[in-house]
DNA sequence: ATGATATACATAGACAGGCGATACATGAAC
DNA sequence: GTTCATGTATCGCCTGTCTATGTATATCAT
């Protein structure tokens, strides 16, 4: 019931997820969708009405541009980033494996205390 | 300012580094406060405003248990682990480190792209 | 051909977590 | 006695994500 998803955790990173799936080629949204789920080995699942709209704040940012292709039945609209992108893409990057060290340094301390327990609740 | 704060990521993880701060012993919430700022080197800063409810809430998820102390000057309420708390902080920490390996390797991946781009655009 | 499914983009409303502001009270320092 | 650190608490706002819904085309099985 209380479990959470882990996608959940993705929360404040699915712009740098997004980014991070346009910095070797540019691609539509189903593509990103399909790719961050295959990147993933299926742990992210982004939703359409989650990244739509966020590609278009994206885009409001200048973190990325888009171009319409019209050429085949679909009509698909390719995302490419910016310079601006590519460069907070590298920043935001860099600020998240901080973080994740940072995370992991103080959950290993806890972990250690939690599998013996001061108080001996267990 | 897009700039977004380190502490930003911390979203739907600060259950994990609060169970994780009363991992070893039992504090109360500005003890919380302070020891999770020192344990992650002044990267978490946890506003009281957002600590105290969430303290509540996980105590309404029977994930800890509390008791005031009056006998010093200033009211203290003590915060502890109950033993779903702890079941919950094994698991939930189990599952961050997953999802953070998750990320590194898909952010390694897109670095190594980002430094050399396709289009060439830099 | 007809209907189901996958592709492809989009918006709207609801919801939850975290933030800033504010409040109040005590103890210590000056 | 006033200012600062301690200590707990609530409220309203913002933002990001989700669900549900809508539209339209291509593909595949029946």
């Amino acid at each position: 019931m209380g479990e959470k998803s882990s996608t959940d955790m993705i929360h404040g990173n699915l712009d740098l997820l997004v980014l991070s799936a346009l910095a070797d080629e540019r691609k539509y949204g189903y593509l990103i969708q399909q790719s961050l789920a295959a990147a993933s080995a299926g742990m992210v699942h982004v939703q359409a009405g989650t990244l739509y709209p966020l590609l278009h704040r994206l885009e409001a940012e200048k973190l990325v541009r888009s171009s319409w292709d019209h050429s085949t039945g679909r009509k698909r609209k390719w995302y490419e980033l910016t310079p601006a992108g590519r460069k907070r893409l590298t920043h935001q990057a860099d600020q998240w494996q901080q973080y994740a060290e940072c995370m992991s340094r103080m959950l290993r301390g806890a972990l250690g205390s939690a599998l013996s327990p001061a108080g001996g609740t267990l």
